[in-house]
DNA sequence: CTTGACCTTCCACTATACTGGAAGGTCAAG
DNA sequence: CTTGACCTTCCAGTATAGTGGAAGGTCAAG
């Protein structure tokens, strides 16, 4: 397969399978005589995984290391479960950040919203923030 | 005040400071004789300002615009207030984002959690992503 | 006179996941 | 023979908020 059927058939450009194969994401394809990447089918499958794991929110650096474990013939499954333990973990501290960051904007918003434009300080610059 | 010297009384760098400038977030400070920036007082108070609109996530863009509302002598009240509004709307797409991300990989994970490695599926790649 | 702590400018780099574009090769169809 | 749709490589840029470092000027103290 051509790379841009490859691509197509994954609904990715074949700009981003060259970013991937740069990244070591994919492995370097046969060559056609005309110098032309020719991909396996497989490579399909290797394309779905990705876009998993990106839908997941794994970096393509995780996501490189669950493959290079596979390439090696492992199964990544312990690898994959604490990836995604750790994904869990961060997911959380993020949302607790944002959830804070929230709160405090909702504050200084309730503030304005019920606040006196003459209030504010010039030296202060804005008496809502 | 040198910069060094403003920069520290609000726990900045003075590449900061100068940073802050290029981004026309600081007007440009008066220069000493020596080339020196020397900046006048309140320019701690616009620095705290700028911590402030930090803490409360706003980009350096969006207190650049209020920082210039305020530089022509406009109380940039009415225009904080949006700009929080528009923020709390953001925060809540996104934590709304990550709470489903949290989802879906929180599904991944139990089924890998419970799951049998033999299970795998090489042509998938791994079975729980 | 030198050392050290300041200051100046400017350029490059960090991280992420691509995307855009230039310059050029390949190939089937009309 | 040309046109168009492919493909190749390589370089640069996107967004954010700075940080790091080079090369050099300034100034008070010892």
């Amino acid at each position: 397969m051509r790379i841009g059927e490859t691509a197509a058939a994954v609904g990715m450009t074949a700009k981003t399978l060259r970013f991937y194969e740069d990244r070591g994401l994919l492995p370097a394809a046969d060559r056609a005589p005309n110098g032309y990447r020719d991909y396996p089918h497989e490579t399909v499958s290797r394309l779905e995984f990705i876009r998993r794991g990106r839908t997941a929110g794994l970096t393509l650096a995780q996501i490189g290391d669950i493959l290079s474990v596979r390439d090696i013939g492992q199964a990544p499954c312990v690898h994959v479960r604490d990836l995604l333990a750790k994904q869990l973990r961060d997911l959380d501290a993020q949302i607790a950040e944002l959830t804070a960051l929230r709160a405090t904007v909702a504050e200084f918003h309730d503030a304005a919203a019920a606040g006196d434009p003459a209030a504010c300080d010039p030296e202060r610059i804005c008496s809502y923030l």
